[in-house]
DNA sequence: AAAACATTACGACGCCGATCGAACATCAGG
DNA sequence: CCTGATGTTCGATCGGCGTCGTAATGTTTT
């Protein structure tokens, strides 16, 4: 199915981001990518997360962060890359990330 | 139980908030919050919204905005005023409210 | 072409949370 | 003290979402 497709800037909503981001997991995997950069579904940096769960249902994650507009997925060969959507959310949301805080900070945000 | 509590500034964690702001009732109350001032529960402001639903359901809405730290409940009389921490939020998330967006948007945000 | 690997799509199940109705609490006014 | 008005709490219901297992898709390699 060749590249899967997120929603344009414009078409990123705050309220798809606030319900994105409403799950623990997914709250989780945003962290990590805006702490440790891209990485791959089944790389090491997610596994330092902590989460363990299904593939299919971090598949589902991913999904609905796509939809969302926060991450970005991009075939590379027999692996896909997933990328989070800095620039295009700093743009429409700006200080939304750093508000998040870091994966470390386990949900303490803006301290 | 006299006055209801709401946490301090600093026990605000991004991750409640998210929980609380993504539920569409709930955004569109601190929406309303943050657009028209304060207001009590059964205020003609409330209503204006367009959000038509029970008391005890708005109670239990506002009861998790409370507890999420986003707004806080002072008993005048008979009557219960609403009022957004627009300080308290902006001091530990700055540019949250903002990027809320107007009532009237309905959920497009920063534009 | 076929096998192996990485990820997604599809159903199905279980649980949390949104909702409602009714009972209770609190306060103002007579 | 009794009554009416305003919110809250409690209990029950119900739908949606997170979860998992398995089948399907696509890609690289042999």
């Amino acid at each position: 199915m060749s590249e899967v497709q997120e929603p344009p800037v414009e078409a990123v909503t705050i309220d798809a981001v606030l319900v994105a981001l409403a799950d623990p997991i997914r709250l989780t995997l945003v962290r990590a990518l805006n702490d440790a950069g891209d990485w791959t579904c089944g790389s090491d940096v997610l596994r330092s997360t902590g989460i363990t769960i299904g593939r299919s249902t971090l598949s589902h994650h991913l999904k609905v962060l796509r939809e969302a507009g926060l991450v970005r997925t991009r075939v590379q060969g027999t692996r896909r890359m997933v990328m989070l959507r800095h620039d295009d959310l700093e743009h429409r949301f700006p200080g939304l990330l750093r508000m998040l805080g870091p994966l470390a900070a386990g949900g303490a945000g803006a301290e």
